[in-house]
DNA sequence: TTCTAGTGAGAAACCGGTTTCTCACATCGT
DNA sequence: ACGATGTGAGAAACCGGTTTCTCACTAGAA
């Protein structure tokens, strides 16, 4: 079971490892036949070289770390698919670091990090108005910043929460809605005020009036959906579209319409936010909902570190992916 | 921004780097003079060694690989934070490999774990009873499987269904259920089978009835927990204790017996499975579960793959962790 | 024919550590 | 006074690659 080295190759080839090394990696100068002869001794003993030597004198270890405070979230696990998905045809592998939110456990892990020689860090979360536990702006490695705060002239992935909005909402006012409210998370989330302010945009533009009360801030929970219907029945002034923060808002909302015998969609239509399939696919109806493309957010964050460990000009400051609407039953 | 490398230490302290090294690591002799010398000049130039050259001649990259197929799960990241939180302190880190059922891209990521040398395999998914698309029996390190199929002469971590069962159905006949029923799912997983034999026992044991229908084989979603609660109360023979293959069953469970003005838990007692907290904690009233201790499994499976690294002797076979019934509202 | 330029290949240094082996020197017993 | 033993420290080899530099040889130009 003894692995296979150069000097095995390149002594079955009866030349030395230089020329071996040169060879394989397309590299100096090595005439074609030569080069062949020894691309078919290395396949046929089936040689792989050893990264963490080659990572040495290389100086690129072929690997990235993920930091996230996202422990038991549902964010981390499809960013990082994407990240995974867009590296490893260029033989990247990916750290996974979940770091909840100790500060000590994260400088432990970033320490760890470096010392394995990761050429780039990719740092994500569940609030991109937080930043993580930890110092990440005077590290040798570039970072790159998806669903969290970083510095301004770093590299920031985010889903267009704007653009999302108004998916949502000209949805439906695409379906004859006219009496649309948005019930929504703590309105001490950055990302609950800018799809206030987006909602509030879309029925401007769209000619609608727009009460003060038209947005409803509370928690994430479908607890929190479900009292806010609870609440608004028991006044006059009843509407017929309702745009949610996030899905498990949606959840508890289509819960409490349907045991008021409510016809969703027909009486009232109802609008996600993060297409959580678990969650979405299973309310009755399924969940319209808008869908934040994390994988390809992760793919793009990957993309964007390789591009800053290759030395290449990235743009930097806040990028904004457009998020896709899924319209199911709702 | 240079890394300090064990020459300049050498170098600051006036001794060989063979002696630095030997200070550094507690190994060789060296007085202790020297030792405290040179330990200090590291902490003073923040000496940090590099772990790929250290790797390289140690053959030990203090890196394992942590496969998995379940890319949107619930399972993978609390085993996950288990095996990192519990190997963190040894200096190991994790590789993360989502390999979605795909068997190429799952030996291109195996290949390329190998190729950085890291010292063990985790594999994990979803069914206990399916195994991972590719074949890990062969590999230069050892495997570890948790939460998946693996060959009979490996370490297999799972959680012990039956005891699970027990403490669930336990509770219920302490609650002074005497009709208890279990709606689950697919008969086609072993562990459905596992914890409907489980379950057949605790009530037998307990000198109950256990009538054949006592058990209703179906999916995992809400929807199936929905629709098993409608086809039970159109007859007369009703349960007041329910033991639920998942908390999404349990979910729907509960919300069916609510749109039946039943009172839970006076009148039926719902008890579900996994601690999904997401969905456990927002059911109304919250779900009583059993929790699988996924990340002590976690943590399990790090240790037992240390072990097995460093030539100990582990026993090999099933390794059953025991659940814990985690009781709320329900 | 001689000088120059270009080509293929290898020796050796290097990446940053660890480890073996050797050796000078101090200590001890007789 | 002398050999046996023990101790601290360094030279050098090594891990498995990559890369620079040198060199022999060939071919083309003058």
């Amino acid at each position: 079971m003894e692995r296979v080295t150069i000097y095995d190759v390149a002594a079955a080839a009866g030349v030395s490892t230089a020329t071996a090394s040169k060879a394989l990696n397309g590299t100096g100068r090595v005439s074609s036949e030569t080069r062949a002869k020894i691309k078919q001794v290395a396949a046929d003993l089936g040689f792989r070289p050893n990264a963490l030597a080659r990572s040495l004198t290389r100086k690129r270890s072929f690997t990235v770390g993920l930091l996230t405070d996202d422990t038991y979230g549902r964010f981390t696990l499809p960013v990082m698919a994407g990240i995974s998905e867009g590296l490893i045809d260029q033989g990247v592998s990916v750290f996974l670091c979940a770091i909840e939110n100790n500060p000590e456990l994260a400088k432990t892990h970033v320490d760890a990090m470096l010392d394995k020689q990761i050429d780039g860090i990719i740092a994500t979360g569940k609030r991109v108005d937080r930043s993580l536990p930890v110092d990440l702006t005077h590290l040798p490695v570039p970072v790159v910043y998806a669903l969290t705060a970083g510095p301004d002239d770093a590299v920031t992935i985010l889903p267009d929460d704007s653009q999302g909005t108004r998916e949502a909402v000209g949805h439906l006012i695409r379906k004859g809605r006219r009496r649309i409210i948005h019930i929504t998370g703590p309105s001490t989330f950055q990302v609950v005020e800018e799809r206030a302010a987006a909602f509030f945009q879309t029925l401007q533009a769209a000619g609608l009036s727009s009460p003060q009360a038209a947005v409803l801030y509370g928690s994430w929970s479908e607890r929190w959906g479900h009292e806010a219907v609870a609440n608004l029945w028991s006044h006059d002034e009843r509407p017929d579209g309702i745009f949610c923060g996030n899905d498990q808002i949606a959840r508890g909302v289509v819960d409490g319409l349907r045991e008021r015998n409510i016809d969703i969609p027909n009486d009232v239509s109802v609008v996600g936010f993060d297409n959580w399939e678990i969650v979405a696919e299973q309310t009755r109806p399924p969940l319209t909902t808008v869908d934040m493309n994390l994988k390809e957010l992760g793919r793009q964050a990957g993309q964007a570190l390789l591009r800053l460990v290759n030395g290449e000009a990235v743009e930097t400051g806040m990028w904004r992916l457009p998020c896709t609407l899924v319209v199911r039953g709702s």
